[in-house]
DNA sequence: AATAGTACCTTGCAATATACGATACCTTGT
DNA sequence: ACAAGGTATCGTATATTGCAAGGTACTATT
């Protein structure tokens, strides 16, 4: 999926964490389920979640897999789920802001002035 | 406004379009415009105002202020209006797929998996 | 043994928002 | 005349982050 990378710039995290929130999962597993709705990589994933794991956002276990090396689950801690909440919201804040921009009319400040 | 900076990364681009497609503006003013739904600074237009006009997606021609130095206004070119209205689609998109994630039943591939 | 799929990780690069500071014009108050 | 503050522009340096490219290693299939 072709998708502008700047867009992503910090919603990734908070796509991983929401994932999380919903059910344990490995790396290679989150670039699949997230890449269904958004492009992302493998790159992008890894070193995302070392920083969530060195910022106490997600705890992580290993466990065999059944075809392959073992996979390194991850878990959202307490803290994990607190910066979950608040990126949400941030993200309705935003995207709401954005949309005001784009499809709502102009609060233009010109009222106070007359046609002459 | 306090608010996640990455998120903004390339959209206020696209911001900066939307409100040129409106109107011809000047940067402090569209500063003033984009503050009241999402947080800017002017460190940030001004480099961006620029780039926009080196790629082409804008013009730009000084006019008077009746108070204070001159103004430079910008206008959106033929070329900015077809990225202003990609831009729009792949913002759509995107945002679509962060909701997706965020709000929708995790499609879960473990169907073919039963309990034992 | 060779290939391919799964799964992990690191390095280096590119894009970009922002802090910070510089420049310059105008108005108001002292 | 001078200082202060608001308006308006621009440039540089820094931090964050996504990604391509590459590597390691395990399992299953050919």
């Amino acid at each position: 999926m072709v998708m502008n990378t700047q867009f992503k710039k910090g919603v990734l995290e908070l796509c991983v964490l929401a994932l999380l929130d919903r059910k344990d999962c490995y790396g290679y597993e989150m670039v699949d389920e997230i890449s269904k709705n958004i492009s992302i990589s493998e790159g992008t994933i890894y070193p995302l979640l070392k920083r969530l794991k060195n910022e106490g956002f997600v705890i992580s276990y290993l466990k065999e897999s059944p075809d392959g090396p073992p996979r390194k689950y991850y878990r959202l801690t307490d803290l994990g789920k607190k910066k979950k909440d608040k990126l949400v919201d941030e993200w309705g804040e935003f995207s709401m802001g954005v949309n005001n921009l784009l499809y709502s009319k102009i609060t233009n400040n010109l009222g106070d002035i007359k046609d002459e």
